[in-house]
DNA sequence: CTAAATTCC
DNA sequence: ACCAGGAATTTAG
């Protein structure tokens, strides 16, 4: 049939009987490289395909290189985008909902990390940005309606309470300047502690003064850095950066040359890691990675980084998990606290909690999480402080300092 | 780069 | 009508 063109007969052999041609057109990959062959119309020589079978991909970027073509590439995209949203944060969440709320169910050993996750509804992936769609224009109207959607201000606490969020700031980057020592990273978490790290290092290699620095070359700053420390291409970097990748490179060289010690760091995990073949936490939980000795230089090279990775987040981890339960305890020998854990976002503690205990309970989760840079009984000391950020609010969506 | 869940095809 | 795997979306460092 059509696999000289490049798409697979899974569509005909999925069903017993053979599907009417307007049925098979109803896939997108028939239409855009069945119909219109679009991928021939294309200048690019390499088209994205898919893994295994090695597809023709309707990825984002295939569908940006064909959209001078036609128009339906955009429509494909902004029809994905809207759809995602409103089947999970509307509908989705609508499902879920039982008399006026909802519940998750929550894996406790469910990730190789000793993370946790959550599903019905995956309450950790709940965008925390206010999402903005544009409606179809209207051919009379001359203004873009455009509606926005912030799903975690659709969180409400119960009537006299209030939600109080408490998160370790920078916990993996802080834990990496722990076990790696770099004398670079101690000096940002140990003298300049008021200040926010990712706003200082993005006013340092950007030199740019602190003030200039915009919530977006922070967010990037963040992703730039956790790309880096986990062993991010060059090429990868380029692309997060929006650079070119002689820029990248440059830019990789100058950040390994001012945290020297990460690339030392690195390097010890994965000789461990090959010699035992598992890595180990910072309370001694350990994943093995048998393939850290495979022939196949991709395998191997990705068992490095996942030994690097879970020795900080499985690290970061620990000390979560850690926090919680501490706090459990306290609230549940307290003769006086009520609050309960609503949900937990990674280094995130959301509670909800009466309106009169907020301060009383503010300050123990604040010492109960900062008084985890040691731990006597568990030989835990850590060499940076720990940082907590309080946050309240009667909404989800809209939680403000204390 | 590393972890996850969800949705659609 | 369902399954399986993959791709793409979101989240978290």
């Amino acid at each position: 049939m059509e696999t000289s063109q490049g798409y697979s007969l899974f569509f005909f052999h999925a069903y017993e009987k053979p599907l009417k041609l307007a049925e098979a057109l109803s896939s997108r990959k028939m239409i855009l490289f069945g119909k219109l062959k679009l991928h021939l119309l294309s200048q690019r020589k390499h088209l994205p395909r898919t893994g295994l079978q090695n597809q023709l991909s309707t990825s984002e970027a295939m569908l940006n290189s064909l959209q001078d073509l036609h128009p339906l590439p955009k429509i494909i995209l902004e029809y994905r985008q809207v759809h995602k949203i409103k089947s999970t944060f509307v509908d989705g969440l609508l499902a879920y909902m039982k008399k006026g709320s909802i519940s998750s169910t929550w894996n406790q050993t469910g990730t190789v990390t000793g993370r946790l996750s959550a599903k019905h509804p995956n309450i950790q992936g709940i965008s925390k940005h206010p999402i903005q769609i544009s409606k179809p224009r209207d051919f009379k109207g001359k203004e873009k309606e455009t509606v926005t959607i912030s799903p975690r201000a659709l969180f409400v606490s119960s009537e006299g309470h209030t939600f109080l969020a408490a998160d370790f700031s920078q916990i993996e980057l802080r834990i990496l300047a722990h076990l790696s020592g770099d004398p670079e990273l101690l000096k940002l978490f140990q003298e300049s502690e008021k200040d926010d790290v990712f706003s200082t290092l993005t006013s340092q290699w950007k030199e740019i003064p602190m003030e200039r620095v915009t919530h977006m070359d922070r967010e990037q700053t963040k992703k730039v850095v956790y790309s880096v420390v986990y062993g991010a291409g060059k090429e990868r970097l380029a692309a997060c950066l929006g650079v070119t990748v002689q820029e990248a490179t440059h830019f990789l060289e100058r950040f390994l040359k001012k945290y020297k010690k990460i690339k030392d760091f690195s390097q010890t995990v994965i000789s461990q890691c090959h010699h035992a073949g598992y890595v180990t936490s910072i309370l001694g939980r350990r994943r093995p990675l048998p393939r850290i000795c495979a022939q196949d230089q991709k395998l191997r090279a990705q068992a490095e980084r996942q030994a690097v990775n879970f020795v900080v987040q499985g690290s970061a981890a620990d000390l979560c998990k850690l926090a919680m339960i501490r706090i459990f305890a306290a609230v549940a020998t307290s003769p006086t606290l009520t609050a309960r854990l609503v949900a937990q976002i990674h280094d995130e503690l959301l509670f909800e909690v009466e309106d009169a205990q907020v301060p009383e309970f503010a300050a123990l989760v604040r010492r109960m999480m900062e008084s985890l840079q040691q731990v006597q009984t568990l030989e835990l000391q850590l060499k940076v402080p720990l940082k907590v950020n309080l946050t309240v609010g009667r909404s989800w969506g809209h939680l403000a300092p204390l």
